[in-house]
DNA sequence: ACAACCGGGACCTCCCGTTTTT
DNA sequence: AAAAACGGGAGGTCCCGGTTGT
């Protein structure tokens, strides 16, 4: 699921277990969008990666850990803090996701786009999500903070992280109804018109990046 | 539980079964937070409301809808529209927001304050939180477009109602932590700041909104 | 269960319900007889009784509890409390389990009867036994310090009530390997003998109660 | 864990195997203790003792089993049968315990008291002391049938024998309530009571054992 | 009508025997 | 031969729909 784990070529188990999780995690998600989330049962997840019940919950804990598994975190504030020092909040958010999503395989893309379709079109896994969300809420200001030299729990700063992750989700949620539109494109756009302050003008609007 | 719903005096079986439902909900919720949801149990619940779990199951056809109910939209909606044509949109939402709760009385708002403290203080019921916060974004994006004159679909559109919302959240869930502070007052501030274009800037802030 | 419950007809619904109860319990046993404790299921158990898993459980929260369910305690202390009160500890004692057992019917006994003999012959079930056991000595020594005006926490005082309980576990015990012997006369032999101060002497015992 | 075992210097390999034996029972027993037995799985004793849990299955097949190993009754047979013949069933068994006690080390002494106190500290782990408990009342039961020439199964012999245990237990469940008492004075002490013929009198008890 | 009760099934945890990898 | 992983299956909790009794 990382982007970029380890390399050092991990031995046989490891590959295995890998491959398990991938194998259920990928059953499990094809099932879910077939017939829903909730009248799927752990017994046909299980069945349709040909591995027991146990082993199910050897991997993931309870029905909801199979839609989680985030270890992008780490990897947005990395790189987030590599950006260039002059930069703004917002300038130097955009920037790190488009590296990031330069750096990514389209596999990699298509399995992440696939995990958020399957999210937002289920309303019993947004509790789940939105949890995880907050915690990147408190990434991004705390992020931000680091980066301005401000308190990350001021006002200001919690709104911003807040209004970022709003536009996410806004933008997630309207693609998982829609899969064909480009997310990054629209994410790139949305980025620029945060750090353009939010320039919301009157009329004739065509969709694209007012300008500034 | 609507503030200014339905004024015909309703028969006395109405006004019962209200009360019943109200009843319930203020368990529900006190005993989710109180213990978690999940480990609260319907039995639990209608014990507390002293009510039989039949009569739980008639109110609430199941478990999750016990947290629900907010008849607001329609509300914002009406107060938006009223808005003086010349505002923005941010300006417009912000006057609205605040003619509201002025409007309310001090009851009502205590209401509406403590079943959100409640659900933003127990995770297991952001999922529900959030579907109905979906609809709000999507509301304010239908404002926000006919205000404007612009296409609801727009990204920009989207991205300003979801920065909204993100900014409301990411407030709600800081003072359900704290409930002490003053929830109004950091909306209005956090609009302003949204309405001022995020003007994020280095340093020495004072969790003050900054000037442009 | 209890030989003496409330007699003020109770309804439909209670008779049905303790009814049910028996029937669980009966089935229960018949099958630890049968095939152990351990190798009997819950779902065997719930078969062969006709009803649900679920109701078994509303009915016995553990598999344990289906062994458990003793309303004697009362009786016995009440029992005790009635008894003439010139008479010593063990004294008393013996002549309310006298009484006791007389008062009983030959169906009642013969339910503890069986109850008894599986709880010994059954090893895991003794954790819980002794438990209860543990429950009665506590029970035990708090009548006699009662009578005898002294603190029941005293060694000698609990030093009794536990050589009455180690007593009856041993008859119990040996009564369950051989279901044939008298249990009740053992047992007031053995009291008798606790009562005489335990006269353990030399040589060619025939195995009645020693005269003091 | 035997106090006085095979002396042979048993190889590297005897001891090392030893060793874990003890550590893996240890972290049991200190993890039955702060959690209990039930919520105590094998993963985590394994996890404390720092071994797989193949290896705790090849040390002990069950996780009952993990509290048993005591290999005191030869010891206490062998004491009993050597106390001087002219003394009654009691004395004898009272000088066997206290020149049994005399005779080990503080430090053999701490770690018996270590262990009866967890295990009877924690009542599901009182059924496997029980299954201890009662062959240990056998014994007792022969050796007195033995010392007095009667047969150990008459009546008297195991009531006295059931007396003998059931008093040691009530002792020891209370010490394990309060762990400060001299556990050895008190068994000495209800032991002479015993051997007076438990003669419980009225009224204003100082706790020690009335003379007759 | 209203409560109590029952049934069925999902979820999840644990134990312990067996197989695979190192 | 030690560790890790897997499989199977029991125990136990909860939800919620449907039936039965009052």
């Amino acid at each position: 699921m990382s982007p970029q784990a380890e390399r050092p070529t991990l031995g046989l188990r490891e590959r295995k277990k890998a491959k398990t999780r991938a194998a259920i995690q990928q059953h499990a998600l094809d099932l879910f969008r077939a017939q829903g989330y909730a009248s799927t049962t752990i017994e046909q997840i299980a069945d349709a990666a040909e591995v027991s019940q146990s082993t199910f919950f050897r991997y993931f804990p309870t029905k909801e850990d199979v839609v989680l598994s985030d270890d992008f975190d780490p990897l947005i504030a990395a790189t987030f803090r590599a950006q260039h020092a002059g930069l703004g909040a917002a300038a130097a958010l955009r920037c790190a996701m488009r590296s990031l999503s330069e750096a990514m395989s389209p596999d990699e893309l298509a399995v992440i786009r696939d995990r958020s379709a399957i999210v937002f079109a289920v309303p019993e896994l947004w509790g789940t999500a939105l949890v995880q969300l907050a915690e990147g809420t408190d990434l991004i200001a705390e992020l931000i903070g680091e980066r301005l030299g401000r308190d990350p729990r001021e006002v200001p700063v919690r709104a911003f992280a807040g209004a970022v992750t709003g536009v996410m989700i806004s933008l997630l949620r309207t693609w998982a109804e829609d899969p064909d539109g480009d997310i990054l494109a629209a994410m790139d756009e949305a980025m620029a018109f945060l750090e353009a302050g939010l320039p919301l003008e009157q009329g004739g609007g065509d969709g694209s990046a007012p300008r500034a």
